[in-house]
DNA sequence: CTAGATGGTCAAGGGGATTGACCATCCTGT
DNA sequence: ACAGGATGGTCAATCCCCTTGACCATCTAG
C-alpha cells in the first residue's frame, strides 16, 4: 500500500523529465540553434566549466567513446566546439566550446529557465526549495543519458 | 539569481530521471525479463489497463505509429503482448498483454518499488508525501518518451 | 625500456526511427 | 444511400546514430 504510492513517483519523475527535456530543445530551437538535439545539449553541461575528453563526454552520456567522438565531429562540424591539443597529455584532447557553443549554452539556460518559471506560481518559493534541496538529496550521479 | 538557482532543478531531474531509468531496468533484467528495453516497459504502462491501438502507443511514446507498430511487432514475436480484434471497430486492433506481459509488469512495478524505497530514509515520509504531489501539480502530461 | 593501461580514431555493421505510399473502415453531409 | 474525408493500421525503403572490433599513439609502472 505503501508500495503503491511510492512507486507512483517514479512515473512522474519520468513523464516530468520527458515534458521538461522537450520544453528546452524547444526553446533552444526558437532562439535559433536548429541544427541540435538534446544529446548535444547534455554534452555541453560536461563541457562547459573547462572543456573535457571525448572518453569523459561518453561517460557522461552512457554512450562508447566512438559515439562520443562522433557526436564531437558534428559538433566541430557545426561550430559549436572545437578539438585542441591537451596541454599536458600529448594523447588526449581537449573538447571546448567556441563562441557559438558558449551562445547556444546560455540559450538553453535561458529556455530552462522558462520552463521552470511557471512552477513558481503553481508551487510557491518554498515549496521549490524543497524540491530542488530533496531531488539533490537522492542519487544525482551526474550522468544523464539521452536515449533510453 | 533566481535564475540561476531555478534553472539548476533541470538538471536533478533529468539526471533523477536517467538513474531511475537504469535502476527500473536493471531490476526488471535480475528478474528474469532480459529481452527488453525500456521503452518496451513504458508501453507496458500504455497498455496495462484495459489495451491500447497502436496509434495510442505512438502517442503515448512519441514516436511515429510506424515506430510504434514495428515494436508491437517484436513484443508480439516475444510474447509479451497479442493483437487482438477491436470489439466495435474493424479497422482498429487491440493490443492486449499476455500473461507474461503482465508478469513483465509486475517485475516492474516491483523494481520501481525498490529504487524508490532508500527515498523514504533520506528524506522522511513527510517529504515523500509532499514531493508527490509537488510532481502531480507540476506538468504531467503523461507522456513518456524514451529517445531524446 | 618493456608491458600494460589509457585516450582516441577508423571502419563496418545493425537496430530502431522516419518518410512515403497504400489499404480498409468509419463517419459526416447532402 | 453514398461520395468524400478522417482515422487506424501496415508495408517498404531509407536514414541516423550507436555498437563492436581493430588499431595507433602516448603515458606510466615495474
Amino acid at each position: 500500500m505503501t508500495e503503491n504510492a511510492d512507486s507512483s513517483l517514479v512515473p512522474l519523475i519520468l513523464g516530468l523529465a520527458t515534458d521538461l527535456v522537450q520544453a528546452v530543445d524547444a526553446g533552444v530551437r526558437d532562439r535559433g540553434f536548429d541544427d541540435i538535439r538534446p544529446a548535444h545539449g547534455f554534452a555541453f553541461v560536461r563541457l562547459a566549466p573547462d572543456g573535457a575528453g571525448v572518453g569523459e563526454i561518453a561517460a557522461h552520456l552512457g554512450v562508447t567513446k566512438q559515439a562520443a567522438s562522433q557526436l564531437v565531429d558534428e559538433l566541430v562540424r557545426k561550430g559549436y566546439v572545437e578539438r585542441r591539443p591537451h596541454p599536458t597529455d600529448a594523447r588526449a584532447r581537449l573538447v571546448v566550446l567556441t563562441e557559438r557553443g558558449w551562445a547556444c549554452t546560455r540559450a538553453a539556460d535561458e529556455a530552462a529557465a522558462d520552463a521552470v518559471r511557471p512552477w513558481a506560481e503553481l508551487l510557491g518559493e518554498r515549496r521549490i526549495r524543497e524540491l530542488r534541496e530533496d531531488l539533490a538529496r537522492l542519487g544525482p550521479s551526474g550522468r544523464i543519458r539521452p536515449v533510453w
